[in-house]
DNA sequence: CCCTAAACTTGATTCATTCCAGAATAGTGG
DNA sequence: CCACTATTCTGGAATGAATCAAGTTTAGGG
């Protein structure tokens, strides 16, 4: 299993504090889900927590590292717990459904077009468009 | 030269109009600029176009394929005048900035990842993200 | 058990984008 | 060349994700 939430925000130096235990536990049964989802799943349990709190909750522990946030074009932030493995995503044109694609052409693949303009590459980002099952099959 | 604006609208069956040769115009002098920047160069010459015009012709002109929208995590909508040759983009992490970079791996290389989830996939976007020259030299 | 910085609550604000109702206009058919 | 109609454009209000701000609570080191 995963480790706890409190051994995860003690290892990145974070207090350890209801709303964000409770963000991390939705964020890892529910991935892909955007701020409104979450905090509906957070507020289930902690009905007392705040909007604010989980946008805070959200940057501190994508700031560490223990969240990552995805954001597809014409969609709001998505979040999920699956980090330091470089997958991508696709994503549905027409439900706006996400799901994880490992990373096609081995490890950190894109990063040979360095030459690109001067620019210090650290990072490349791919997502897929398509059509889910759900959706092309009503078609 | 690239053919102008009207020769394009027609062949794509769109009426020819003040506002949209503008808008064309603008994008050509000034790939990857956000909606509010489009506004500014168009008024520059046509101070009488309201900013819905412009919203609405960005995306008659992106549903025609004569423009393409990109839209990198955190900015506001872009848009650029060179389509149908799947470039990617590079993207300044402090500052915005935005480049084209030819496609690395050949043609259409990420397509391959076909067998996610049941997806069908019809397009691979890549972001590179990292820093601009102007930016990493300050540092 | 205190104390202080970090985190949280509540509520207002920003800003890109969209929605709406009415006026203008492109371009087809007469 | 003119009239007609759907499309497009104008001006202004509304939406919604996200951020900001002021004040209260709380985690966790001393």
């Amino acid at each position: 299993m995963t480790p706890d939430g409190e051994a995860q925000l003690r290892a990145a130096s974070l207090r350890v504090t209801r709303p964000r235990l409770a963000v991390l536990t939705a964020l890892r049964g529910h991935p892909h889900v955007d701020t409104d989802t979450v905090i509906s799943l957070v507020r289930a349990d902690h009905p007392t927590v705040s909007h604010q709190a989980v946008y805070d909750v959200l940057r501190a522990l994508t700031n560490a590292g223990l969240v990552r946030r995805i954001e597809p074009a014409g969609a709001t932030a998505r979040y999920e717990t699956r980090t330091s493995d470089n997958h991508h995503h696709v994503v549905c044109r027409s439900c706006g459904a996400i799901a994880d694609v490992d990373c096609a052409v081995g490890h950190a693949p894109c990063l040979t077009a360095s030459h690109g303009h001067g620019f210090v590459i650290d990072e490349a980002e791919v997502v897929y468009w398509g059509t889910c099952p759900d959706c092309s099959e009503g078609s």
